[in-house]
This record gives C-alpha cells, structure tokens and sequence, in this order.
DNA sequence: ACTACTTGGTAAAACGTTTATCCATTCGCC
DNA sequence: GGCGAATGGATAAACGTTTTACCAAGTAGT
C-alpha cells in the first residue's frame, strides 16, 4: 500500500535517457500494423520498456510532425516503418545518435541503421508462380501504390515469374483505403473485363478486390483466382479459405526489438540488413482457369 | 534549420502538467479497439496532444501494471476500456483527481467518472428480434465471456426478444481469440447439432463461428443464418455479405474525446453518462431457416 | 588500541524548462 | 521635461529524481 510512484519526467530529465522507445507505423487500422505493434509492445513490455505509439495515416508532413513529438520524449530507441521511401530528414538526422531499426519499408540500400523487411521479390515470384503453374495466363496485380518499395519489388517478383511463360500482368493501382480501392477495382473490372486470376499486394488490396469481385458476382475461385496478402482470421473463415502469402509478422517484430536492444545495449556492430521470407500458403482461392487456354 | 525541440520531460517536471493522454485498451489486434484507438489518436494530434496507448491484453495483473507505468508520465487525462467489470484498484484512486473517461466495458454504475458505452441491451434484442422474424427458433449464440458486463448485456437482449417468443437461446462462450474460439465452436456444433441460426457477440466470435462454419462445410446462410457483431470490410467483402450490428466507433471515440477535453478544461458537471446506439445492417447472411417449424 | 578500510546515510548539485521577480529602458501623457 | 506606466530582457528559483561527495560510524587487521 505504498502508492508512490516515481516521476518518470523527473527521472529521465536527471539521467538523459529513459526506458521508452518510440514506434511509428503509417496506420493501426491496418491489421498488418497493428498486429506489428501489438508483438512489439508485448516484447517491450518484457523487457521493461515503455511504447510510444505514433501513426503517420501515410502522409510524410503527419509522419514529420509525430517524429518531432515522438523525439521530443527523447526516448532510447525508435522503430519506424516509414510511410514513403524518402526517409524523413528528422529521422536521418538522428541516425547517427539514436538507435534506430527500419521497417518493412525501406526505398533506399546502404541506410547507417538496422533494417528488417520481407523478401518481397521472392514473395511476388512464388505468389505468380502458382497461378502460372495452375495454367492461368490473364493475370491482374491488384497493387496498393506502385511506387512504395515494398509493392515494387513484389511487382518485380511477379513481372519475373510471369515473363518466364510469355505473360505480362496487368496492373491496378488501387490505394490504401478498403472502399476506395473496391471502387476502383469494380471499374476496372468493368472498363477491361476480368482476369482469370488476381494476385493482391497487401491486405487492404485483397479486401478491396474481395468487395469488388462481390459485389460484381464474380465467383472466387470458380470465375477468378486469387492470391491474397498476409495472412489473417478473415481469410479463412470462408467457404474457400483464401491462397495468400503469408508475412512473417512475429519474426518481424522480433527481429526489429532484438536489434534495437542490442544498439541500445550499445552495439556498434555494420548495420544488420535482415530480408525474411513470406512464405506462400496454398489454400483453395486458386485453382484451374476455366477455359483452359489451348496447348502450345 | 532551427533543429530545436524542448525537452518534454523537463518542461513537464516544472509545470506538473503535459499535452499527453493515456490510452488503455484490450488489445489492438481486436480491429475494435484499434479502430477506437486510432481515431483517438487522430483527435488528440488534432488537439495537440499526444496519445500513450498500453494495451492490457485481457489480463488484470497486466492491466494494472500498465496502468501504472501510464500514470507515472502524469498525463493530463485517461481513456480505458478495463479489461474485467472490475475497475482497477490505481484507477478507482486516480478519478478523484484525474480526468477520466471509462468506455464500452463498464461493469458498475454511478462510477464518478464520464462513461461511453453501446446500448448494449437494445444490440442483442434487435439482433434476435431479426432472426425471429425470420422464422427461427433454434438460436445459438456465440458469446466471448459470458461475464463481461456487455456481453452479458446483450445476451440479456437476446434473451428478452426470445423469451417474447417463447424461444430459449443456446448460449456458447468461445473466449477471446479466433483459433480457440473456432475449435470450441467446432466442438460445440459436433457435440449439439447445429442451430438454425447463430448469433455472435463480438467480431472475433464472428471470426470463429465463420470459421468453424466453413471448416464443417456449413452454408452461410444456407444451412445457418449468422448476425455477426462490429462492423469492418472484410464482412462485406463476401458473397453473402453479413448482417452484422454495428458499433459507431467513431462516435464512440468521439464522445469519449470530447468529455475527456471538457474534463481537462476544468469542467466540474455530473458525471455524462453516454449510451449510444449500435443498429443492425441488415445484409444477406439471415434468411429463412430450411425446414420452416410448422404454424402454432 | 590505533589505523585503514568499508559501510551507511545524509547533503548537495545537476538535468532543462517555466514562472516569477527585478531592474532598466522606452513610451505615453500631463 | 518630468513622471507614471508599460515593455522587455535578464536572473533566479523550482519541479523530483539521480548521482556524487562527504562525513560519521563501524569493522577488521596489525
């Protein structure tokens, strides 16, 4: 029945430093974010630190602005997921002094600081692979932005799968938001006609191309396949669970505590480049084309 | 080129107060409370405040821990949804002189703090109410803990439309994650048979209903009508979208915000009690039951 | 028994900001 | 032109913790 409880102002305006890192994502209503937060505050939580929660909502001067806020905590460590691939000029600038690990999103090679991201070459090839091998030709990339690293080189995955077999992908831009890209991507279903198979860039696209399919009454798999992105509760609970390529979350979130305890346990080790794969889990979205395209 | 921030935690040892307010949630995986957050989050960077998020993940011991580590930043205000009916003994001490403002899991009533919950009540009835409409008669429902005061509200809902119809409901509680959940609601069709139609209380019982549904190769709605709970994409983003009651989140997070603000502008008024409604989106996972119980 | 060393506990300084006080300067006004 | 008031800048004190310094008392070793 003590009932103290020491100013953690105080305390860290004595020492300098204080058991607080900071961890800045674009959204928490992006399942893959949240869940990204929630491991890390766990581990935090084990290791006696405190999370400072900022979201960016993916525009750069939103993501500044929490930068600012967040540094002003002058907190141990931050973990960042950038939400452009122009890394913002606060964060560079702490480089050299703060321990840092970048996430998921990274544009440029050769950064001063920790990175973990996914394998998403080798996701967007075996992701085209497996609709090729089940004979599809007509495939349809439902992206989020073309332009953010992580979606370009799973892009890039796909175009170099697809190219081995004579294909060339179509590609949607589709955006960040469910509603909005399940508009654009009923339209595009409209203006073009649809593919015998959709490969979906992240889980906001797969959601998107679910609600449009849908609502067009195209049946998945029987009228179109489909590849999904990241791997939830929603995606099998359905008749046909979804095929979706599966991001490592957990090991994610792991990897990016473990090197940032080790820079703030004082490290000065080559910066740690870790590329974790995403695996591909094959469920029942995809299957034959129905017309299946003539031998060679 | 300033490059200047002040240091938060000196100026906030010398005024005793700061721009920042905590924010006690479940969890974030739960799309609810992430929601919530988010929009929260959004208010308060709107507002110039800064949000600390701590999550409890269900667990009293956790919570009260988290609970502390919150307080010891000062914050200027605290927006919880506890994660028991019980409030936490640091809580209940701290509303004498702290701004407070309780949501959505609220166990007992004249609490000296502003409150924001759903009608949690009215939820359940007009849920059943559909459902009976429809013809059915054997109800099952899927429940997380039967003992959290909303779930337990709702329930009573159920149980009042259905007793006006002389209909006894089944009740199953699935706990709080999906896998389990599924497995349990798996269980629990082998074991009894399935119902006609099956409501569920939250949307990760939803989750694990669907789950369980399709994994036994149970139609929806052609073999069981579902009315699910909460609101998000991926219920629409399906053949037969779902009939679901949704919760007004951001008018949750909204009321909770703005007393929160009132609270910290010095307001002194009674306690504001907020109910507020959760409608039913009438969708197309209810319809008639197969075998229609003949007339009285 | 005296010295050297350890232990414990108290006192004081420092962290960076904010607020109040004070003094000097300027301005307006009679 | 002189006086009161207003303005502005500089100075100092305070917030609560941590760390260092210091002193006293106690312990062991010679």
């Amino acid at each position: 029945m003590l009932g103290y409880q020491k100013n953690i102002a105080a305390s860290q305006l004595r020492t300098g430093r204080v058991k607080v890192v900071g961890v800045l994502v674009p959204s928490l209503v992006d399942t893959f974010f949240a869940a990204l937060v929630s491991d890390l505050e766990e581990m935090a939580e084990a290791d006696g630190y405190q999370v400072l929660v900022a979201t960016s909502g993916d525009d750069a001067a939103r993501e500044a602005a929490q930068l600012d806020a967040l540094l002003g905590w002058k907190p141990s460590g931050l973990i960042a997921v950038p939400c452009t691939n122009a890394i913002p000029e606060a964060l560079r600038r702490e480089m050299a002094t703060l321990p840092i690990v970048l996430v998921d999103r990274i544009g440029e090679e050769d950064l001063p600081v920790d990175t973990v991201v996914v394998d998403n070459h080798a996701a967007g090839r075996e992701a085209a692979r497996h609709v090729l091998e089940m004979g599809h030709r007509e495939i349809l990339v439902a992206a989020s932005v073309a332009g953010l690293r992580p979606i370009a080189d799973r892009i890039r995955g796909i175009i170099d799968a697809c190219h081995a077999e004579a294909v060339t992908p179509r590609i949607a831009e589709l955006g960040t938001d469910v509603e909005d890209g399940a508009a654009r991507m009923a339209a595009c279903l409209a203006r073009e006609g649809h593919p015998t198979a959709v490969i979906a860039m992240t889980n906001v696209t797969t959601l998107a191309t679910l609600t449009a399919l849908a609502q067009s009454g195209i049946d998945v798999p029987g009228d179109v396949s489909l590849v999904g992105f990241d791997d939830y509760a929603w995606m099998t609970a359905r008749k046909t669970p979804l095929s979706a390529v599966r991001q490592p979350i957990s090991n994610i979130a792991q990897s990016a505590w473990s090197c940032l305890m080790a820079r703030i346990g004082g490290s000065r080790d080559e910066p740690v480049r870790l590329t974790l794969d995403a695996p591909l889990q094959r469920r029942n979205s995809v299957c034959a084309p129905r017309t299946v395209p003539g031998a060679a």
